[in-house]
DNA sequence: CGAATCCCTAGTAAAATAGTAGGGATTCGC
DNA sequence: GCGAATCCCTACTATTTTACTAGGGATTCG
């Protein structure tokens, strides 16, 4: 019941894109730089989460990635889904398998536990809270 | 962000002691037979749950397993933890690192949402319910 | 005793994870 | 058009985890 580390990966990429409103493309050895991630890794994490309509890019001098769309408009499940893959916490009813069991409803109810935070956190949220949190606490600046 | 085949073995084996509230115990071989669980892989969870405080065992001709306390003393977050290991979704915040994040924050929640529901079912809910279904027949009416 | 059962230690094939390596394709300023 | 900067693509690999299997040892009880 845990998040991969590509996962965090992708989580951490895809806020430093949102941390900066700004459109211009951010390259990756910036946001492997900052993150503190291989950058050969987030490489592949960038191209999955592009290849996913989440990010844009562009090459030459001045490329790098940027959001597809709004921050607001995408979720941390989306992300991890992305990258992770879907996750449903139990495989679900084996085919052959007659055996009528409890679980798969409880399974169920884990999946809109977990849904109701994953799927309605953007991360517009998420760069709004750390803004929050950096106003009124450690006066530790970094950009 | 799923649960082992390990996991999933335990809670049915739990549930297969609840189901029947008598204090005798019950063979491995026949809650292997019964959850379709591969009976070696199955004993190596049995001693783990024991070892865990959440079974009894007996050796001999009528020997078996058997739940160490009532049913709704037993919670699915309970075994999982047990088998699967304290579920942290992701890693938390690196020793060395002080990157200010808003990620430990929104693990938080998740976790708490998680254990709303592993940590507020027990076994003899799921058995409840599960008698409540068969009484009926399956009505699936769902949503 | 001896049959039935749990108990314990090891080993292991396959898959997933967390990367690394090396170069190819675009873009852009000049 | 050249060349530097950047993203893009394929392949490889070491380590760890998963899902078991094997083989016997220790207890219990009639």
């Amino acid at each position: 019941m845990d998040v991969s580390v590509k996962g965090e990966y992708a989580l951490r990429a895809v806020f430093e894109l949102s941390r900066q409103g700004r459109p211009e493309p951010v390259k990756i050895a910036k946001i492997a730089e900052r993150q503190k991630i291989p950058q050969k890794f987030l490489e592949m994490i960038l191209a999955q989460l592009k290849q996913g309509g989440y990010l844009g890019s562009r090459r030459g001098v001045d490329g790098g990635y940027f959001l597809a769309r709004p921050a607001d408009q995408i979720t941390v499940g989306d992300i991890l889904r992305q990258i992770d893959g879907p996750f449903q916490p139990a495989k679900r009813p084996f085919a052959d398998e007659p055996m009528d069991s409890p679980f798969p409803e409880m399974w169920d109810r884990v999946e809109r536990a977990l849904s109701c935070v994953i799927d309605r956190t953007t991360f517009a949220d998420l760069v709004e809270r750390w803004r929050q949190r950096r106003v009124k606490g450690v006066p530790n600046w970094q950009i």
